[in-house]
DNA sequence: ACCGCCGGGTGCC
DNA sequence: ACCGCCGGGTGCC
């Protein structure tokens, strides 16, 4: 995947490509440590096997450091095409069948152009580090090109550590003089900037899902017309539905080039990778539809497949309009569904032919459609839909349910072992849809080849190819990803409803499957987009921002058509309802506050709030604990410990008090909530993978990105997330709070109003969820509770009773605020209630977000409650703060600043 | 390449 | 002169 077809004499004979497989990952974040999982075969195991699946891990092998760099010239340049500017990256391909020299090292540009050779001496060099995998080499062309003969290239030379040793002998002992040093890259002398730029990461990642979300707000109405379906749809498209069928068909027809593209000088300048080529680039035709679910992707999908045939003129025509109609019946095999008789045999395509009546700007001349697909296979007239197979049976459904009963649109169901692998018959068809596991399974009998024949998929000459669910194919490594790469076909669209799952990682494979040129190309994305991007250049992220905004259609069900929303949503008022302290819980909780406060303000004041950050956020979280109820904060522990061996324990204690309430403490390294926590003897937690990167990366030097104190990974202490045992202890004196109060006259007053509103009370402790079951029974009301210790099917089972609308189904559903993950549908409920607020609104947002959504029948009221005086208030003004943090920390430069930010929230908290 | 290198022509000052 | 010097031909790996 990472060979440029070669365009030297030799340029197709064994290519050593310098991009050893999957070394070409972001080698680093930031300051040397790399924060991908691990290259560690061992861990990544392990890791796996906890998580059951790979799919979260980071694959790519990290390669390490920077080694240093070091200047040579490019030779030979008059005998090739390939053009490049000043700055401009090019890749090293290895040439070992090269007749002159087996050391031969090429030199492409980002298009994969040959540019010229490196010199002799040199590439002797390269070869025997590439060669020898001691290094993965990248170049940089420093200068512009000012003669025709040679040129200057800055190589640089990253590896594993272990290697580094082997790369400066090598380099020495042919007298080559390595750079090292600060080359404009970062080094990782201090923790704080580890910290630092993790936060930067964090926030990026914040910033990318944002700026993705709003990539189309404002550009969509000016860009984008508004095109009718053609008649064979009898279903009628909303306008955000016309305009996203005007945009398909645009991508689809339009010859013009992404905007990206400039024509300079003769040649096609490319302006985010600042490179020229003299061939016109290959378009990408198609692009992913990633609208919020329940916009009406399907549909809009059906509707292209019957207007956009060839030359943007409609597939097929109702049988009124014209056509002669053979009718052969064919059933899908194996279908579940109905054996419907609209899918027959096709009447001869060339007959229903008619200009489709464009409403919007998007005709497409004939000339221009014409010279578009000069290249194409004519014949290809089959649209292949692969998806999930709980979708399937929906496609069928709403194949069925938006074309007209006289349209004899051509149908296949290719599933199930009878499934006619006849590639004739295949291509014949209008539609065939099939399964991701169905195409893996037969490209992966042995690559492509089936039964000694190619697999009949990827033999079939597509018009276009969409891919469901389109996500499904977001890590590379997954035989389904590299079965959906090898379809040979015209048009490529992607359909998902969540295009940015967990970084930018993900993007990667949609735009290779798109063949968005060059970043098909890993290296190039990685150079390109990953890495800048992960490093926190803003350029970076707003290449990223063009590409994406290039091939992609995004509304959310909040977005805007001509100024009215896209699909009506009720509205949602957020009340914060302040909760007084009784006059024993005030007495009370101002003693553990006093003494907190004396605790941290001494931390303060010798600087060391991060030493003992453990404590702290004991001390923070018993406090929010208090502001629920008393009970929570469970058994005291002893406030003197003699030994460190006591401290420690009594750290963990208090870690695990943490933790184990399902509050959302971030990791100071990725700054996500912590996965698989650990804690370290310095009694700071992370996730296991973050920090054991940290000390694979540093080795013996390893120091505590939060203290600076030594760390060992046979030192990191796990603790299992133990279960609820003091749940009847917190039953049997059950006493009541304030807070308990509040919510349960809100809910009585409710019930009284109108018993038919169901509620979500949502808390972040679930001992709290455990102690609100009491009064909510004594009350008489039906509940169900949904929390993470349940089992997938167990949470089914409970959501389903919570949207059921059968009669003495549950009005209340306790839920825990990071239970079940995004997408579950809690639409039955219209009040939800926050016991406690989050330190991440995100997250109070994205809980809220399950019952205000598509389906939500009535207006949206949340009540937050709040202890007044207390750390909770404290915590809202944070809140309120953290978005524009963000956006500081986005553009912030000072490496500190995260660490001082860190300990102005817990100053604000505890009003030092 | 406004170079380096090669090899033929040439040869006091 | 088995040299130096000159100037034309030539040029990636």
């Amino acid at each position: 995947m990472c060979a440029h077809p070669g365009v030297g004499p030799w340029g197709n004979t064994g290519l050593l490509v310098n991009c050893v497989s999957g070394t070409m990952q972001s080698r680093r974040w930031f300051g040397g440590a790399g924060f991908s999982f691990a290259d560690d075969p061992v861990t990544e195991t392990l890791s796996q096997a906890i998580r059951g699946t790979g799919e979260e891990l980071d694959r790519e092998p990290d390669t390490g450091v920077l080694f240093g760099s070091l200047r040579g010239s490019v030779v030979g340049l008059r005998y090739y095409t390939g053009v490049v500017n000043k700055g401009e990256m090019v890749s090293l391909v290895r040439q070992p069948q090269n007749p002159y020299d087996r050391n031969a090292v090429m030199v492409a540009n980002v298009y994969g152009s040959q540019v010229g050779h490196i010199k002799r001496e040199l590439a002797a060099l390269l070869a025997n580090i590439m060669d020898n995998n001691l290094a993965r080499v990248e170049g940089v062309v420093p200068f512009g090109v000012k003669n025709q003969f040679t040129m200057s290239v800055v190589l640089s030379f990253w590896g594993k550590e272990e290697n580094r040793d082997a790369v400066v002998r090598q380099i020495t002992s042919r007298s080559f003089k390595l750079q090292t040093g600060p080359t404009g890259t970062h080094t990782h002398a201090d923790t704080g900037t580890l910290i630092a730029s993790s936060w930067v990461i964090s926030c990026l990642t914040v910033c990318l899902k944002n700026a993705f979300d709003n990539l189309f707000e404002n550009l969509m109405e000016d860009k984008i017309g508004e095109r009718e379906a053609v008649e064979a749809v009898c279903t009628p498209l909303l306008p955000h539905q016309k305009q996203a069928l005007s945009w398909m068909c645009v991508c689809e027809n339009n010859v013009a080039l992404p905007h990206f593209w400039e024509v300079k000088g003769g040649l096609f300048y490319n302006t985010l990778t600042h490179s020229s080529v003299r061939e016109r680039p290959q378009r990408v035709r198609g692009g992913i539809l990633a609208d919020d679910m329940g916009l009406g992707k399907t549909l809009t999908t059906i509707a292209l497949i019957l207007s956009n045939f060839h030359h943007g003129k409609p597939l097929c025509e109702p049988v009124s309009l014209g056509g002669r109609v053979n009718s052969i019946l064919i059933s899908p095999v194996n279908s579940k569904s109905k054996p419907n008789s609209n899918y027959t045999h096709p009447h001869p395509f060339d007959e229903c032919i008619i200009w489709c009546v464009s409403q919007g700007k998007s005709v497409v001349s004939p000339v221009e459609a014409a010279s578009s697909q000069s290249t194409d296979d004519p014949a290809a007239r089959a649209t292949l839909i692969i998806c999930p197979l709980s979708v399937l049976s929906n496609w069928l459904d709403q194949l069925d349910q938006h074309v007209r009963a006289d349209v004899k649109l051509n149908v296949y169901l290719y599933y199930g072992s009878e499934r006619n692998r006849d590639t004739h018959f295949l291509s014949s068809q209008h539609v065939v849809l099939t399964t991701y596991n169905v195409l893996s399974a037969e490209y992966s009998v042995s690559g492509g080849w089936v039964c000694g024949s190619a697999s009949p998929l990827h033999t079939v000459s597509w018009l276009r190819v969409v891919l469901d669910e389109g996500h499904i194919i977001r890590n590379p490594n997954a035989q389904q990803s590299k079965a959906v790469l090898k379809l040979n076909t015209q048009r490529r669209w992607i359909l998902t409803g969540t295009p940015i799952q967990n970084n930018l990682r993900d993007l990667w494979m949609l735009v290779a499957f798109l063949r968005l040129k060059p970043f098909d190309v890993r290296e190039w994305w990685n150079r390109v987009i990953q890495r800048p991007v992960t490093q926190g250049d803003k350029t970076g992220l707003q290449n990223l921002q063009a590409l994406v905004k290039c091939v992609t259609l995004r509304r959310t069900k909040t977005s805007r058509v001509c100024g009215r929303p896209l699909v009506s949503l009720p509205e949602r008022s957020v009340r914060i309802e302040e909760v007084e302290l009784t006059q024993k819980e005030r007495e009370e909780y101002e003693l553990a506050r006093t003494e907190g406060r004396t605790t941290i303000s001494r931390y303060v004041a010798e600087g060391t709030v991060l030493k003992n950050y453990a404590d702290v956020l004991a001390i923070l979280v018993r406090l929010r604990q208090f502001c629920c109820h008393p009970d929570l904060l469970g058994k005291t522990t002893t406030h003197t410990a003699a030994t460190p061996a006591e401290l420690r324990e009594r750290l963990i204690v208090k870690l695990r008090l943490v933790l184990g309430t399902g509050s959302d403490e971030e990791c100071a390294v990725c700054l996500n909530s912590v996965r698989l926590p650990v804690i370290t003897h310095c009694a700071h937690v992370y996730c296991r993978p973050c920090i054991a990167q940290v000390i694979r990366s540093e080795q013996e030097q390893a120091r505590c990105p939060l203290c600076r104190g030594q760390i060992k990974a046979s030192e990191l202490v796990e603790f299992p997330l133990e279960e609820e045992e003091e749940g009847s202890n917190l039953l049997e004196n059950w006493r009541s709070s304030s807070k308990v109060e509040a919510l349960m006259s809100s809910l009585l007053r409710l019930r009284s109003e109108d018993d038919s509103i169901r509620s979500l009370v949502v808390s972040q402790f679930t001992r709290f969820l455990t102690i609100l079951e009491i009064p909510l029974r004594e009350e008489g009301f039906k509940f169900v509770r949904l929390d993470g210790t349940m089992s997938q099917k167990r949470r089914a089972q409970v959501i389903q009773e919570f949207q059921s609308d059968a009669p003495g189904s549950p009005l209340i559903m306790l839920l825990s605020l990071k239970a079940g993950g995004v997408g579950i549908n809690l639409s039955a409920a219209s009040r939800v209630f926050l016991m406690d607020p989050a330190w991440n609104p995100a997250v109070e947002d994205q809980c809220v977000d399950r019952c205000h959504r598509l389906g939500q029948k009535r207006d949206v009221v949340i009540t937050k409650f709040i202890v007044k005086g207390s750390v909770e208030e404290n915590m809202v003004k944070i809140q309120r703060q953290k978005q524009d943090l963000v956006e500081k920390a986005f553009g912030t430069k000072n490496p500190g600043e995260r660490n001082t930010s860190r300990v102005d929230e817990i100053r604000a908290l505890m009003e030092l």
